[in-house]
RNA sequence: GUGGAUGUAGCUCAGUUGGUUAGAGCACUUGGUUGUGGCCCAAGAGGCCGUGGGUUCGAGUCCCAUCAUCCACCCCA
């Protein structure tokens, strides 16, 4: 029997990780001019952080968690929790009252594998902490546009307010009279729902129930004032900074946790994955964790192997081989070859990409190996050249060769282009 | 957890109504070039046909089971 890797599990090979570091250096890039700093985060962490910031009654924590349970730890199904967390552990608010962060790395959430959806998927996560102020949540979502943009993706920004703990409830119960009068035509999802959290009645897939809720009481016409003032102020923030969005009174987030500003970077490119990226104001979430009172965040989260994915089908065709190698040394006999060791390993010293063979094949399997590798030069020592102290280069682009000194330092400067 | 589809060479896939030794393309190795890559030509290597059972003189092909993968539902990144 075969070992396989684990369903859900993905090995990234040499050919797609180019994608993978191009959109992890464009997100390094971006999210550093908007003043965000990087820090990484262990993957394991008590069970009770997730638990108690993603919400009980979750998907997430109910059944998708990998949990030890005799450990009473949880690898991170995401990471805004542990985010906060390490802010308020290393009490990073004394240090500047306002927190730009991101982090790089793999959540792992127990659920049925499919089409840009995996057990162990990565994410690149940004966080602001310490601020309500609604210009946060233009420039949030500005970044995140800018980085889809840079990467060329393009996707629609669909954003929504889910008022605070003063409207929600108010709304809530105005939403669950408005289902109740309809609970016969909902599916058996949507009346479990209506108890448990009635808002997800609205993002239901369903068609029948997409009909029945259609003219459901709106939670933007059921704002606060504090709320609907906020969201108007992000409106016209995106406005001023021409960030195109849509508002989406149906999109509800998962996550029990958030409250006001939600958003969606949605693409129609991925199968029954619509969200690229997804993320919203969490109030209350530092102070339920333990942190300073009143302590306010925003963040979203984007899906790397989505991201990739879409890049991929975008550049399908373009396939383009890079140069991998600066230098093939290719030696012929064992002589030649025992020379060529540690030649090598000079050159390699010396900054160069070097390739080469030890398993003493023909000169012709060489040059094929390194054409193969992308290689820019080829050295080629045989006894002929050996005996006075040369060797052969060829430039494999234009065929050129020349008789040259085995002396690392001049073959470096030649190959490197003096 | 639920539904549908698919499992044949490293990869992408053929394989007639069950019938001798299971094929192709790409990739790989070697040779055509005694020490020179790409293109071309030739040869070679590579398969318990997912696994287990059953029907049959005979199973890659039919039946059952099982496992795996993919897609979709749920939900999300």
């Amino acid at each position: 029997m075969k070992i396989t890797a684990l369903n859900g599990f993905k090995d990234i090979l040499p050919g797609d990780i180019e994608l993978w570091q191009r959109v992890e250096s464009t997100a390094r890039e971006i999210f550093s001019r908007f003043q965000f700093s990087e820090l990484r985060l262990p993957i394991l962490e008590k069970t009770e952080l997730f638990a108690r910031s993603i919400g009980e009654a979750t998907d997430i924590v109910e059944k998708e968690m990998y949990t030890f349970v005799d450990k009473g730890v949880t690898m991170r199904p995401e990471t805004t929790a542990q985010m906060i967390r390490a802010y308020i552990e290393h009490g990073l608010y004394a240090q500047r009252p306002i927190q730009r962060l991101f982090t790089i790395g793999p959540m792992f959430r127990h659920e049925r594998p499919q089409l840009g959806r995996l057990r162990q998927f990565h994410q690149l996560d940004a966080e602001v902490l310490g601020t309500d102020n609604p210009r946060i949540d233009a420039e949030v979502m500005a970044m995140g546009s800018m980085l889809l943009e840079r990467l060329g993706i393009s996707v629609s920004l669909e954003m929504n307010s889910l008022g605070c703990p003063e409207c929600r409830p108010v709304f809530r119960q105005r939403l669950l009279a408005f289902l109740e009068e309809r609970m016969d035509h909902l599916c058996d999802d949507c009346k479990r729902r209506s108890t448990t959290n009635p808002l997800r009645a609205l993002d239901c897939k369903n068609p029948t129930c997409r009909e029945q809720v259609a003219d459901a009481p709106s939670i933007l016409d059921n704002l606060c004032e504090g709320c609907a003032d906020h969201f108007q102020v992000v409106r016209s923030c995106l406005d001023k900074l021409k960030v195109p969005y849509s508002l989406n009174k149906f999109m509800v987030r998962g996550l029990d946790y958030y409250c006001r500003t939600t958003f969606e970077f949605i693409t129609g490119d991925l199968g029954a994955q619509s969200a690229v990226g997804g993320g919203g104001r969490y109030d209350g979430l530092v102070e339920k964790l333990g942190g300073p009172k009143k302590t306010p965040g925003i963040g979203f989260a984007m899906g790397l192997e989505r991201l990739v994915l879409l890049l991929q089908q975008q550049e399908k065709e373009q396939e383009k081989r890079q140069e991998e190698l600066d230098i093939f040394v290719a030696g012929l006999g064992p002589v030649a070859s025992e020379v060529c060791f540690d030649l090598v390993h000079e050159l390699r010293k010396q900054g160069l990409r070097v390739g080469i063979d030890h398993e003493g094949k023909s000169l012709k399997s060489q040059m094929k190996q390194a054409d193969k590798a992308g290689a820019t030069h080829v050295l080629i020592v045989g006894e002929d050249e050996l005996a006075r102290g040369e060797g052969v280069l060829r430039n494999m682009t234009n065929q050129e060769q020349q008789d040259i000194a085995l002396d690392p330092q001049v073959i470096g400067t030649k190959v490197s282009g003096r």
